[in-house]
DNA sequence: GAAAAAATGTGATCTACATCACACAATTTG
DNA sequence: CAAATTGTGTGATGTAGATCACATTTTTTC
């Protein structure tokens, strides 16, 4: 789908812009393309943009000191990523941003979204929405993190994104669920 | 400390109020005491509100279908409590709200926040940020607790909020952590 | 301040998942 | 398309934490 499009209708699901205010706010975006197993952001960077993924799959992940790592989200298309910690108060990236396959993308930075923010109210209460929704969701996987087993929480992951399962390599789904991979591999046969 | 100075103070580290803009934020708020060991959501309810805690000590928490109860959350003075799922979707609690002392907190409804948000436009710049930060913690703590021991843990939590070690049952810690009281129990004769 | 209720400690046993080790399959690369 | 790399399956074994059971301590209540 055409970027501006895509990015319209997932604002609209939250807040109102004029098609002045729009155009306004798109322009504040750059596109960018990545290949296949390109890294966006690697641990240490200095973080400057969020990315809202336009086509591909994108993963963000933290790696710890065993080098073992865990994913925090598949962003898909009408998604964002980005090490928000990071961004927001100006740290090194702890988080790292990956592509699970080629992907487009729309940078904003954040001084592009606080001026955006500042002269077009409706932007600002969309990211407020968006904010309060991962914030949300978050909650919500920790909870089942905690409340349900390995094999509910895959089942529940697939039945959700179904995409992932053919496009996300098993270890990294793994990964995103805090298991090793042996243990995802014998949900299969128990 | 003085109700109003609280929420000023607190408001003042992310957002530019005046001092009438203020005036005006803090009339959308009602004041309520509760006692220890009372409800302020239970499952099932519709939420409305939203609240500021001012003094006391207030969990969040989720009970699953085995009756084994998770916390979310210790809000102390300056912290904010709710079911937001529920307050923002418009749908029943599933996130109870109780006292742990004796509380006395501001309420803001859904409506009074929303119209505040459009009113004055630093009050929905302090909400994104203070989603934002949510977000962000939120995802810290999923880390920490698929990366860390429960001991490891433990005494993190104690060391970023000692105050909870005496003003909080073991047993809600070892809830918020998501073990059994009695594996927290072991933590000190190992 | 005695009785009841709630919280905590501690042993014995069970279990979901981790880790290590290696075989096999699929995908990428030159 | 052959070789190298990356991903997946599966057995054997180890371990953190769950669960059950009961004793002890602390707090609440009348």
């Amino acid at each position: 789908m055409d970027p501006k499009q895509l990015l319209k209708e997932h604002i609209a699901k939250t807040a109102k812009l004029s098609d002045n205010e729009h155009d306004d706010f798109f322009n504040y975006f750059t596109p960018k393309s990545y290949k296949k197993g390109e890294y966006i952001i690697t641990a240490g960077d200095r973080v400057d943009c969020e990315y809202f993924v336009l086509s591909g799959c994108i993963k963000t992940f933290y790696i710890n000191d065993n080098l073992k790592m865990f994913v925090l989200q598949f962003a898909m298309p009408a998604c964002w990523a980005s090490d928000y910690n990071a961004l927001y108060n100006r740290e090194k990236a702890t988080i790292g941003v990956g592509c699970i396959t080629d992907a487009e993308v729309l940078c904003l930075s954040n001084n592009a979204r606080e001026e955006a923010c500042k002269r077009i109210p409706q932007v600002e209460h969309f990211f407020r929405a968006r904010m309060t929704g991962e914030y949300v969701a978050s909650q919500k996987r920790l909870l089942s993190t905690m409340n349900n087993n390995v094999k509910y929480r895959y089942e529940e992951l697939i039945t959700l994104f179904p995409e992932l399962y053919n496009m996300v390599p098993k270890r990294l789904i793994a990964a995103y669920m805090g298991v090793s991979r042996e243990t995802l591999s014998r949900l299969h046969n128990p």
